[in-house]
DNA sequence: ATCAAAGAGCAACCAATCGTTGCACATACC
DNA sequence: GGTATGTGCAACGATTGGTTGCTCTTTGAT
């Protein structure tokens, strides 16, 4: 069984900028390019692109309001990402978990 | 609180090639540049370089043995992955249900 | 009403990464 | 010995994450 996931999802929150993006997202729910540029090491024009893939993958929507562009975390793809993640995390769970039986069944067959 | 996770571990597992090899390596229990070339869409020196990146962040470990090298998956670091996979997923989780709560709250206040 | 300040967008550029091809070197086997 | 197979190294191109610099729009103060 492949694990293959979505990977537009998993490269938008692979990048550990995003992560600490949607974060500070979720904290204050919901920023502009520059309020979170303020929160962040890197420029405003590169929170910019940042948001303009994790637009593109639907992991936010945007709202214009007067001159500035809102941001907020869509919460249905949050969950559907965080359902990824537990998801491999699970699988891979289960593998280590197989080894390690068949790692103990030898070791029982040599000590037996 | 900051999710910040160590970063050279999700660099290692972001990348879905990389992925797909932990994958492949778990399920024959070893395997050399050579053999996960055959089972992937990339050439050989490809999957050498990504080995490269797994094995510096101590995600898989080498034997030589004759003119091969081995690889395996590191358990524990496989087992500290999964854990951060996980940690992630529970923050977001966590706070998608906080929000969720604010906006029943609300919700409520309309109706009541 | 005008004009400076602040937010946003666009383009050019740089460095790192993921892929490629091509070649040299080492080991296995006939 | 010679050929096939596995590995390693280097150069190259495309993409990506960052930068700087500029323009445009909206706000708001004088």
């Amino acid at each position: 069984m492949s694990v293959t996931i979505d990977d537009e999802l998993w490269s938008a929150v692979g990048d550990s900028t995003r992560r600490r993006m949607l974060d500070l997202l979720l904290n204050d729910g919901g920023g502009t390019a520059t309020t979170l540029s303020r929160q962040l090491p890197i420029t405003r024009q590169a929170v910019a692109k940042h948001l303009g893939v994790l637009h593109r993958v639907g992991m936010v929507h945007v709202t214009s309001l007067g001159r500035e562009r809102i941001y907020e975390v869509s919460q249905a793809q949050l969950a559907r990402a965080v359902a990824q993640l537990s998801s491999v995390g699970a699988t891979w769970d289960a593998r280590l978990q197989r080894i390690k039986g068949i790692a103990e069944a030898i070791q029982h067959s040599r000590e037996g």
